[in-house]
DNA sequence: GACACTCTCCGACAACTGTAGTAGGATGCC
DNA sequence: GGCATCCTACTACAGTTGTCGGAGAGTGTC
């Protein structure tokens, strides 16, 4: 590889988008208050090359408003996150969804109320499979 | 980072770590043509040190014992897809497994065996937290 | 105006990973 | 013995990512 793949995202750059996800539009100041907050130690020039570097991949967008850049994510949390694991059923499981949850159910420890949750996805899976005739 | 990590493994490390689960024991020329088969266009050496930086790494062994190297798995598929997984969950959801599994539930799809089969895990989950009183 | 701050820009560097070429040893065939 | 073949060891290089330092511009304060 090395070539061709174009943007992914490390560890440190989803630190900084999380920043960006859960405390809003931020400059570089506040997203590293934000890390050194969750206990990442790094300088402010790392936070600044790290969203310049998401900035150029798209992941991010920038404006000046006052004396700061301003960083705001470009792309929701929920459509990295469900790229992410797109990705790795890929890897893992040629693809394949039903390994991997099974996986996570036989080892994972649930709450009542996920135990529930759950229940209640797959019974409505089921019926809407019935419903389809499938 | 960039420090401290010490080994991970890239989509090509795992590929060939695929390679020997899948067909066992293998040279590099087994391998080479295991890859090639799942049209991976990678050269002989590639192989070769991919497979040496796993054994340095300790995910695989090797012996001689005709005229080449035969390289064995030496961590079971199982070991590494969990790890995988745990490491995607901390990264995307601190962790907590319920966010993902509810995620994929609600965005794959699932033939009428699998539902069938999730829906008696979840059951037996069910059941289990009842028989501990928890 | 000088000093202190704060920002951004640029350049750098190391580790990791993917990929492969070259050299040289071993083996087998004529 | 010479040549083709196969194998390993070593070296190399580029792209990605994590991490910063220093330079220089803008702003505020005395």
């Amino acid at each position: 590889m090395a070539v061709e793949r174009q943007f992914e995202l490390g560890d440190a750059e989803l630190e900084v988008l999380k920043a960006l996800w859960d405390a809003g539009p931020a400059t570089v100041r506040q997203v590293l208050a934000w890390l050194h907050h969750r206990g990442r130690r790094v300088a402010y020039t790392t936070v600044l090359t790290v969203l310049t570097r998401l900035e150029q991949k798209g992941f991010v967008t920038s404006d000046k408003s006052g004396l700061a850049y301003v960083y705001r994510a470009a792309v929701t949390r929920e459509r990295v996150t469900r790229k992410r694991v797109k990705a790795l059923m890929q890897q893992l499981f040629d693809g394949a969804a039903a390994p991997l949850v099974l996986q996570l159910i036989q080892n994972e420890r649930f709450t009542k109320g996920e135990i529930q949750e759950l229940a209640k996805l797959i019974e409505d899976l089921d019926a809407a499979r019935r419903g389809r005739r499938t």
